[in-house]
DNA sequence: TTCAATAGTTCATAAATTCAGAACTAATGA
DNA sequence: TCATTAGTTCTGAATTTATGAACTATTGAA
């Protein structure tokens, strides 16, 4: 198996980082990893947000992950062990991460409120209910 | 021509917000106008990037944009004055819009080598070819 | 060794999003 | 009233994303 594909971060736009944790499921993957400061492999998301994803669709979203520079995936054996890169990314573009987990963080303390409408989806449906 | 529909900021799940500028077009527009902290109409923004972009595609853009809480936009006769709620995303995120424009105006500074690879695509294709 | 089990990737295609031209609406000023 | 300008909406094409199925790699046991 080939070995995984690490951007240096310089290479990354910023667009490419935002557009890598507007996704509910990549977010809340990414705030683990990063609140843990520590490992993770994929099956341990397979229910994140209470709901079980596919596993291809899983791989996909570390895949997205990695590649916006986020996260370094190492194989460990027959598991993977992924540990956030926010020191790099920290020193380019200081400050983006911590605001973003905590915006995560505060969004998850709201609760009932906001998890309805966490899926993007749900909010361009409201946007259109006006 | 009905009202334009702007969310209570609670509505907004950060996965919009981030989602909305996660575009090259869109964080570019939307850096402008928190950069001058003041109006700009549509057609203002028609070569951002050095590309003429169409119409109906701006028009979606600012849609997007208005619709993620990120401004707010007004009709003044037969143009739309566009301002943004930077103060309020503030208070329910603090720092996240700071940034985020700050990101990108380091990039935009870093100049050259980025502005190959501002659009998402570039990085897919990097990744692509390892 | 060989085999089964586990973790993850890749491939193919269906579903959802985004883009952009054309037709439309609204306000302005001649 | 008409032409002009600014922006929206509609619609089909192009692009992206999601996911089941088939595949690859590693481990541990027989």
């Amino acid at each position: 198996m080939r070995p995984l594909f690490h951007p240096s971060v310089e290479d990354v736009p910023v667009e490419a980082i935002l557009h890598a944790l507007s996704d509910p499921v990549r977010v809340a993957i990414f705030a683990e990893i990063v609140g843990q400061n520590c490992s993770h492999n994929c099956v341990a998301f397979s229910n994140v947000n209470q709901k079980s994803i596919p596993k291809s669709t899983l791989s996909q979203h570390f895949k997205i992950l990695r590649e916006a520079g986020l996260i370094r995936g190492e194989r460990r054996g027959v598991e993977m062990y992924n540990t956030s890169r926010c020191a790099e990314i920290d020193k380019r573009f200081p400050g983006l991460i911590g605001a973003i987990v905590t915006a995560h963080n505060i969004q998850l303390a709201d609760g009932a409120r906001t998890t309805k409408a966490i899926k993007r989806k749900s909010v361009k449906r409201i946007a259109k209910n006006r």
